[in-house]
RNA sequence: GCCCCGAUCGUUUAGAGGUCUAGGACGCCGCCCUCUCACGGCGGUGGCACGGGUUCAAAUCCCGUUCGGGGUACCA
């Protein structure tokens, strides 16, 4: 069964808030999984799957809020396994906190064999050593406790000293395995010692560690191909060998490949942190980013699709990935480039899809009582580990389109396909909404559109107020009987503004030229220098409010 | 200290010895369209870290240097 198909894995520790170096591993391990099951591999082997499994064996730092978080980043993103948590699998359970007795006896049997050891040596004991044979503290561990007869053991145990499980490395040859991302990567004979892989205890049944529990599932669950974070390279050398031990021992079946795919940095040259905003998954929803601008944007990170086009689907995505292709140099997150990104794949959007994905960021500004996503940047900024869960799936829940008001579903209907193209987040939208979606009869004029309000020269030289452009809307605007986006256009153009070119001169205009027009306009419908366009707006508002506000302008 | 990884416009990416006076995208600047803002269209800005090799020929291969990153945990 292993050898016909491709098995990949995600296996993240739940810690802390999803960020986006965890979410671009798991996309490029998905999209791996989906390519070699829809297309196969160069090998010609068709046939892949997408393990999804929880290394949750640091009690400490490990939180079910945490966990539960990282259900739901996949899920909204669509990244969804084949065996793994909740959806079961034949080599379960698939979260680590619940195989402890499986790495007890794989320990067991390694010591059995002889690729492990007893290791008495205590954090003091082995720098004491150090020191006094002149070496760095950093040298770490001196494998001292290998060549232990086992009348010393006997001793040790006797005692009752507690005692961790180290594996043994080989000190006298290179090892070197073949990265899919990087090539042969060697590391030197003699720089790596033995290391631990059980926490000390008095009987050997401390907790498994990640540098046995990690190789030991993987090996388990039949994965042969192992794409994760380049922080873990150093570490492989140490897999590597274990691997070896493993096949040995019957844990393993074949051999492993390794991809180590490059970081994903935050602004100059540092990793990007999870206490960096730009890397938390929840924000980048909650300002708006669609799963498709973030997926795509997050795979232009080491790979590319083609020369000449950044914009793709998850379908093109899975149809071209190979993880050969992946770039080993690091990638800076560009907030801008993921913005434009999101624009892109929201401008694709259906309509109808594009109005529905709005309703979450409108609070505030439609009746039903939606997520509060203020309420979520808090949280970020202030306790970016300890996230409000329940807030976060509040968000994720169900369509909140039939909890709008009648009339709030009108607005929002004419006015999304004028936004579209105006938002490159969904959180844009509420701004440009908000002065269709009130009933407020005088709009408050903001800042930077008060200076909208001039004055403008007709062609004579005529100095004309913009009182008197409001007036003349008004009044020729009463009188109009059919309420519609053209008829309105019509009316204020022959009543405001020169006519088009080649089109005779209008009798009783004001011969504005547009921007005098209507630009006083614009600040008396929305308050705003910036809006959807103008005689839309008034028709989505209708009559009344319409000249009420023309009415009520400073 | 030791080990490992990396280096093309501001950012990202194309480039696997000649097609490169280095292509695309985002950003930035300008112009056009236009009722504002966008969208769309057109144009511009801007890069092979440095030094040695190999070769008729190097962004591309090799070696150094520099700079950046990671590891050197009873974290993952």
């Amino acid at each position: 069964m292993t050898d016909k198909e491709v098995r990949v894995r995600f296996c993240p520790s739940p810690t802390g808030t999803p960020h986006v170096g965890m979410v671009r591993s798991c996309l490029f391990n998905y999209a791996w999984a989906k390519h070699c099951e829809k297309f196969g591999n160069d090998e010609g082997i068709k046939g892949g799957k997408f393990v999804f499994r929880i290394e949750d064996t640091d009690h400490v730092r490990d939180s079910e809020d945490s966990y539960q978080m990282i259900l739901t980043s996949l899920k909204w993103l669509g990244l969804n396994w084949d065996e793994g948590v909740e959806v079961g699998g034949p080599d379960g359970p698939y979260r680590q906190s619940e195989r402890t007795q499986i790495y007890r006896d794989v320990a067991k049997s390694l010591l059995d064999k002889g690729y492990a050891y007893k290791c008495f040596s205590t954090k003091e004991e082995i720098d004491t050593r150090n020191k006094a044979a002149g070496r760095p503290v950093q040298f770490g561990y001196d494998n001292f406790d290998r060549n232990l007869t086992d009348e010393q053991i006997k001793e040790y145990e006797n005692e009752g000293r507690e005692f961790t499980i180290r594996v043994k490395m080989p000190q006298d040859q290179d090892i070197t395995f073949d990265d899919i991302v990087r090539g042969e990567v060697t590391f030197k004979a003699g720089t790596i010692p033995d290391y631990v892989i059980v926490r000390s205890s008095k009987d050997g049944n401390g907790d498994p560690l990640y540098t046995l529990t990690n190789p030991v599932d993987d090996a388990l669950m039949n994965v042969n191909c192992i794409l994760r974070g380049e922080d873990l390279l150093s570490s492989t050398p140490r897999q590597v060998v274990l691997w070896k031990y493993l096949i040995d021992i019957g844990v393993a079946k074949e051999p492993v490949k390794y991809g180590h795919l490059p970081y994903v940095m935050g602004e100059g040259n540092k990793k990007l942190s999870k206490r960096d905003p730009e890397s938390n998954l929840f924000l980048h929803r909650e300002k708006g980013m669609i799963p498709e601008g973030l997926i795509n944007y997050l795979a232009l990170l080491g790979w590319s699709l083609s020369p000449d086009d950044d914009i793709f689907s998850m379908d093109q995505l899975v149809e071209a990935f190979n993880p050969k292709d992946v770039l080993a140099n690091p990638a800076r997150f560009d907030m801008k480039k993921c913005t434009a990104i999101n624009a892109e794949h929201i401008r694709m959007l259906d309509v109808e899809d594009f109005k529905k994905r709005l309703i979450p960021y409108l609070h505030g500004s439609v009746s039903a009582d939606f997520v509060n996503c203020d309420l979520l940047r808090e949280i970020a900024e202030n306790e970016p580990d300890m996230p409000k869960l329940q807030t976060y799936q509040a968000l994720v829940s169900a369509d909140k389109w039939d909890n709008l008001t009648e009339d709030e579903q009108r607005i929002i209907t004419a006015a999304a396909p004028l936004i579209q193209t105006r938002v490159q987040l969904l959180s844009e939208a509420r701004n440009l909404l908000a002065p269709l979606l009130s009933k407020e009869e005088k709009m408050n004029v903001e800042e930077d559109a008060k200076k909208q309000l001039k004055s403008g020269k007709n062609p004579s030289g005529e100095e004309i107020d913009y009182h008197k452009v409001i007036e003349t809307a008004i009044n020729s605007l009463k009188s109009l009987e059919n309420w519609t986006t053209d008829s309105i256009h019509n009316t204020l153009q022959e009543a405001l503004s020169i006519s088009p070119e080649g089109e005779p001169d209008y009798q009783n205009s004001l011969n504005l030229k547009p921007r005098f027009a209507f630009s006083p306009l614009r600040v008396a419908i929305s308050g705003k220098r910036i809006s959807p366009p103008l005689f839309e707006c008034m028709e989505i508002l209708g009559k009344d409010l319409t000249i009420k506000r023309l009415e009520n302008l400073d």
